[in-house]
DNA sequence: TCAGGTAATGCAAGCGACTTGCAAAACCTG
DNA sequence: CAGGTTTTGCAAGTCGCTTGCATTACCTGA
């Protein structure tokens, strides 16, 4: 039976309630650790490893070169604003049907995709 | 008057011939040196450095968390097999009409946009 | 309640890839 | 050919992610 673990614990509350879709390790340590309990880097590190193997988070590229984590639900696309970084998700998917032209055009099996928008959140424009 | 460049000459040259996607540093400097050229890791890193800011080539993620090049024309998106890693572009963009659509769901002011589809290339499917 | 076993944590070190500082070498110009 | 500038290589630095290891916490069965 696996010990109770606070770290984990609070890292899969802290994705999973909320509509980030942007957790950094670090934003994730911070937040762990202001609300009150301790976590190393690390840990956390070993937490999310653990959570997304589980299915419950999921890594989200959003080419800043830095692993981001979002809740495992349905697929969807992101919005990031290039001045300060605000990251939203689409409703819905765009590209359902592009992939059979892509495989028509390429001669590639296509399994997936990965799609962000850039651009100025409204905050910013 | 900038001295010649073998270094920055070479790497031009070989991302502006050849319709690779997905130079990485490493591989220029490769490249560089089996054309019986020297090139450190570090001149090779200044050269893409200098051919991006002037404009000649452009940075392509591809989400494997390194810095990739190829040279810089018009825009078009790629598709990345995840078994070998082979690299192809498609010729026209699935998605100059979905900006709009994107603008008026999230408030978003739409500059562009990053997408790469994943799938098996033909060899390895 | 206590001994034993397993899992979680923190700390520090390791790693990969990019970046930068600095001195030596190469060029161009006057 | 001297002077000034740019390019190069080497080594060291940085940043974020990973991992090893000893310690601590917790749970279970006796």
């Amino acid at each position: 039976m696996p010990r109770p673990s606070h770290v984990r614990d609070s890292v899969r509350e802290l994705v999973e309630s909320g509509d980030r879709h942007d957790w950094s390790i670090e934003d994730l340590q911070e937040a762990v650790r202001s609300s009150g309990l301790s976590a190393d880097y690390s840990s956390v590190f070993r937490a999310v490893t653990w959570l997304e193997k589980a299915g419950a988070i999921r890594q989200v590229s959003l080419g800043d070169g830095r692993v981001r984590f979002e809740p495992a639900g349905h697929h969807h696309d992101h919005v990031r604003c290039e001045s300060c970084g605000a990251v939203s998700s689409l409703p819905e998917c765009l590209l359902e049907k592009a992939a059979a032209k892509v495989e028509k055009g390429t001669g590639f099996a296509i399994t997936g995709h990965r799609l962000v928008f850039s651009g100025l959140c409204p905050v910013c424009r």
